[in-house]
DNA sequence: CTAAAGCCTAGTAATGCAATAGGAAATAGA
DNA sequence: TCTATTTCCTATTGCATTACTAGGCTTTAG
């Protein structure tokens, strides 16, 4: 599995804080009941994101998570190697790894490097706006 | 981790034994010197092959493996996919994991769908005889 | 008959993932 | 100042998967 709970809740936290942007400071709490997710794991992942500057968090009464830039200059590619450390495909392209001795004759390493572009670009190419549906979080009644 | 060793080893042999087609059939352990990998642990990963019919396993003296079609006609997404049980890069696209019940609203599925498909289709379309170094296997000396 | 090979079922050690626990520190409002 | 609310921080636990090992059985050629 390239990507994990971990990446999916950051990647789904994210896009519920865009939508809910005109709300100001969101709660944990909030979300987590919203998208169903234990509160006490989101707390991990939403402390990686701040950490990471994405997210600005403010404790106390009134307090809670707020994006620190406009939904398009995120992009899912870099809210998920954030949460999930690499997106490499094969451990021979993680960054620990520097190469096994047989990478220079290693017939299956272009495939890998390949897929690694692959991967990397496409979710570099989507940014957060791109995700977020249009009717959403605006609480409307017909 | 999208591919785990057991995905790599297992295209690894298969370039391998598509490279020395030429010997006929290849002991395990012919393999597993060349390719560094234990031999023990190649043989799980092999029997996973032959069951799957792309390899031809033969026992007693004289025995080995060998490839049961052409290279050209091997992709390396349908020996990945064997040996890794799926290339799904979450597991809300998983088998098992018949669509969570969030699947209608889910504003990130069509990104998980997107990039399946991407890896998939480049994966499915690589073949083995495009793996093949031009001279290895021969032995040559210059 | 024997050596060389694959086949089969378990078992194990280590790792990473998913989630939980408990409290400390900050903040706003009464 | 007290209290409720909320984030922040460090650890720990249970579980599943991965990577690999062990041991014995069966088949085959010479």
């Amino acid at each position: 599995m390239l990507v994990s709970t971990k990446g999916r809740y950051a990647l789904r936290v994210m896009v519920d804080l865009a939508e809910h942007q005109a709300a100001g400071r969101i709660p944990l709490k909030e979300i987590a009941a919203r998208q169903g997710i234990s509160e006490k794991y989101l707390e991990n992942i939403l402390a990686t994101l701040v950490r990471a500057n994405m997210l600005s968090g403010m404790r106390g009464k009134g307090g809670g998570y707020v994006l620190t830039r406009p939904p398009e200059q995120y992009t899912v590619g870099e809210i998920l190697r954030l949460t999930e450390g690499s997106l490499a495909p094969v451990a021979c392209l993680d960054g620990d790894c520097k190469g096994c001795s047989r990478s220079d004759e290693c017939p299956t390493l272009d495939v890998w490097k390949n897929l690694d572009k692959l991967i990397n670009d496409y979710l570099d190419g989507v940014t957060l706006d791109q995700l977020i549906a249009p009717n959403r979080g605006y609480d409307y009644v017909i």
